[in-house]
DNA sequence: AAATTAATATACTGAATAGTATGTTGTCAA
DNA sequence: TTGACAACATACTATTCAGTATATTAATTT
């Protein structure tokens, strides 16, 4: 029962997503500033028409990429997969454990979407920076939620403000990305994980 | 007993100095790619003529930069302010408290110097990587002797690694400046302090 | 099938920018 | 006092880049 795949060589929604993703690895290698139009569209199948058929501007298309791919995929790697935990603490250091301890050094080097973008483009331009905020925010509810269900199922303490664990947590996902692109040391992860740890162990019941 | 002030209009040194300062605070505002010559040198009393009589390109006005500007900053604001306390963890406290806690909103929204350009500049050049991470050992290093220091003093429990706990809080100075750049609320710093005053509970004896 | 519209391509423009070539002037040593 | 050189200025170049104008072709509608 085959679907029939309509053989259209024109579509604006693949289109879109297809100018994003070259956009997305661009500038998470090279910054916002740092790449062109021309680089993007020299990635992609198309040329300069089509991306401005979709994007009225570049920043434009930064907004879009922090909306359209960056906080989906903050959802996809730090919150989604810490449904399969009980502890929602045990989860957060699986992960953390999993996508950057156990990520390529390569890809480590270019630090994190969302946080190469607050810092480069936050003070620049005003919608940018709102964006972001959300795209942080948005991390930072999500998390909590997680630790809410984890202190009503008594692995986390009563008295503890989940907000504020939320929070430094997410600083510690942005720390960390940051120290490790910084250094160049493959011990630097596991060393900041320990500590992390013993930090864990002042909020778990 | 006054020192006879020449009245030289012309000084390499100090004029390299006016040139690094305009351009630490332009770079420190758009960034690295978002800042030109011309920015820079309209800053100042001097035309592109000297800066380029002092850098070779503009790389090495960044690494200059990194080298003689930040990372001399860095031991003024984070380490020299650390020997007055006989605790070393009270003094990092405070001087987070002081420096970022009780600074103006709209300096903070710019974030760190050397965070902002570790983010923007290490995938993109080598010696800019180079020079950053030189500046983060140096600054990691220097807050691990106060450690030690603490850690002979009985303030911090001689079982735990110092230089793990260095790193930690240098990425705890980053994850800080980068979440206060990125949200943009008020409350922000002080929930992170506390959590990071509950970690620091974890280390002391 | 023709007409219309949407998706994509091409060629161009004006502004910005790193760097250069060369000119000028202050400083200092002889 | 005067050359010589170091510090700084000016004018220019080649390139890059965001954005535009317009052309072309695929898809859809009538």
């Amino acid at each position: 029962m085959k679907v029939p795949v309509p053989k259209k060589t024109r579509n604006l929604e693949k289109s879109r997503k297809e100018i994003l993703d070259a956009a997305f690895i661009q500038i998470f290698t090279k910054g916002f500033q740092g790449t062109s139009i021309d680089d993007i569209v020299g990635k992609t199948q198309f040329t300069k028409g089509t991306f401005y058929h979709q994007f009225p501007t570049k920043l434009d298309l930064g907004y879009a990429l922090v909306d359209e791919v960056i906080a989906p995929m903050i959802i996809d790697r730090w919150i989604v997969p810490l449904e399969k935990f009980e502890n929602p603490l045990e989860g957060i250091l699986f992960q953390l454990k999993t996508l950057i301890g156990e990520s390529d050094p390569k890809h480590l080097k270019l630090g994190c979407p969302l946080n190469n973008l607050v810092q480069e483009m936050s003070p620049i331009d005003k919608e940018f920076h709102k964006k972001l905020k959300q795209a942080l925010n948005l991390w930072i509810d999500e998390l909590e939620k997680h630790l809410l269900r984890g202190q009503k199922s008594g692995f986390i303490q009563k008295s503890i403000n989940t907000r504020q664990i939320a929070q430094f947590i997410v600083m510690a996902h942005e720390g960390f990305y940051g120290l490790i692109k910084g250094l160049d040391d493959p011990d630097i992860f596991k060393s900041l994980y320990i500590q992390l740890q013993s930090y864990f162990k002042t909020i778990e019941v």
